[in-house]
DNA sequence: TTGCTCCTCACGTCACGTGAGGTGGC
DNA sequence: TTGCTCCTCACGTCACGTGAGGTGGC
């Protein structure tokens, strides 16, 4: 089993659990054009070419025109996918750069899952904030509208 | 009653009712200095010098060194309460420019009005949107500790 | 020739953070 | 003289958006 069929493995779990609909249907095509990736994930050409800058994605060329293969089009899913989490793409940079030097032992996959845990504090961090916030803005919004009805 | 006193009895209504605690103490000080502002509001000196670049609070000068006023005080209160539920600083500006044009009709006050609206409606799509990466985040986090289990 | 899709700069956005280098009054 | 607090540039951050100006193959 080697490594790349390994994390493959795990994000077609993950996907496939999540019911994420980052489009599965592989088979067909072998090579994509930048418009056809970014059709298929709904992202800009320059979210692909910027992803690319920070060497996150790296397309062969046909003179100047960027060719994506399978590889990395599915890089591109787990990026969308990590990206959909809240992950930062500094954060996204070290977990591709595990699955690329091949540390599939136990010790980074206690890193990658220390990453998720502490994401998933921030994400419920994050959603009592937004609460709070939509209490708060409630509480406002019913003075503005006992104001605006006192007046009249 | 002056337009002042109207904004202000709204501010206060909404901070009393929400228990926001943007310190209320007021009383003493007529005058204060950035540093007083900042440790009071828990805000940075860059912040109170670039809400002023963007013109949303004009302390007077003395010399160099900026003094801000009890008026300056209440307004800094109101620009991080309507930022604390999400508001932009284009779109506080905008609610300081009703404030300051005393354009305190029900016209204006629907404008008000309109603006919480959609932004409750913002706040409540971003607390979905959380609640969906937090499963999401769950499920792939499964997967990892499943894996990790199940390669020892 | 016209469209379509691709390309490379490179500045703009948002709300500040973070120095660098300097001043004023106790 | 030393500290403290204040000041003004001005570049950096984050994840791209948004033109400008140009190329290549049907």
């Amino acid at each position: 089993m080697t490594s790349d069929t390994t994390v493959r493995t795990i994000i077609n779990h993950a996907i496939g659990s999540a019911g994420l609909n980052y489009g599965d249907s592989h088979g067909e095509k072998e090579v994509y054009r930048i418009g056809d990736l970014a059709s298929e994930f709904n992202v800009t050409l320059r979210t692909l070419r910027f992803y690319e800058d920070r060497g996150m994605i790296s397309p062969q060329r046909s003179g100047l025109t960027r060719l994506y293969s399978r590889r990395d089009r599915a890089r591109l899913r787990a990026i969308l996918i990590a990206k959909g989490v809240g992950f930062s793409l500094v954060d996204i940079q070290d977990l591709l750069e595990i699955y690329d030097n091949n540390e599939q032992d136990s010790e980074h996959f206690c890193v990658v899952r220390r990453k998720c845990e502490a994401q998933l504090e921030k994400l419920k961090l994050q959603k009592e904030e937004t609460e709070r916030s939509i209490e708060d803005l409630n509480t406002i919004l019913f003075s503005v509208k006992d104001f605006v009805k006192s007046a009249n």
